[in-house]
DNA sequence: GGCTTCTTGCTGCAGCGCAACATAAAAAGT
DNA sequence: ACTTTTTATGTTGCGCTGCAGCAAGAAGCC
């Protein structure tokens, strides 16, 4: 198995809503991924959000607080990284921006007021370049 | 009245929403709220609920989107400025950073992709430094 | 096999957030 | 002042979100 160390064990439920979320390009609530799920017999939520819950511990999955919803990530961040995403009003669908420098802008911001940050989210909400153009 | 222009009609249940926000220095819950307000007569959720989207809508309050809540708003954010919320995880208490140049920074980022930004909000957990010192 | 650990399933529940409709209050028109 | 229109609040009801607590099964270890 290729993620054997990181991902302790993706079992065939992890890897069902892993897969759903890569299968959808905008992110999914919880209720959404046992609709996907159910063909081959409906999960109970607390199964898909303890699936969720392993994901995100492995950072395969990110949740979006602004939409209570989930979306698979596949970018590698390496712990320590900014992680921006862009959300559309419009379609929902949600891209990653590279982060760069803000990071450690933001970073040394908030160790100036006396804060010790975990590794910041940011979301942005707008109008992506697709539905721009209609 | 003061901000007459702005906040159209700030009604007694208005009043008292945002009242219960200022004197609470960490960010409530919806419910929280109508605990509070609780002594002239419980409001239903709804009617805490819309009175919260108008506080939002005149840029008083602000929501807390990891937290599910909601926190007052003192700072008089021009409507185009970067709000940064320091989030301390163990105390729920929150803070103001300066976002200073990041907005313009992370603005350009996001435009690059194609995507017009509203006004981001930045969220970002950690443990503040009262909490630290313990 | 026997034990421990991990994972999944089941029941139930509390908080969050709002739709739809009805009523009351305020603002605007005449 | 009276009617019309707009705006705000109340009532009922419901769906989504997220998880606690317990029981049963599956995987790994001795």
């Amino acid at each position: 198995m290729l993620c054997a160390a990181r991902a302790q064990r993706l079992t065939p439920m992890r890897r069902h809503v892993l897969e759903a979320l890569l299968d959808s390009h905008r992110p999914l609530g919880a209720y959404e991924i046992i609709e996907r799920l159910a063909r081959h017999g409906r999960p109970a939520p607390i199964t898909v959000y303890r699936a969720l819950d392993f994901l995100r511990d492995n950072g395969l999955v990110h949740r979006i607080e602004s939409r209570n919803a989930f979306v698979a990530c596949v970018h590698n961040h390496g712990g320590d990284d900014l992680i921006v995403f862009l959300i559309c009003e419009r379609c929902d669908a949600v891209g990653e921006a590279p982060g760069g420098n803000v990071a450690e802008t933001l970073k040394a911001s908030s160790r100036a007021a006396g804060f010790v940050p975990k590794s910041p989210v940011i979301e942005i909400a707008g109008i992506c370049a697709h539905c721009r153009e209609r």
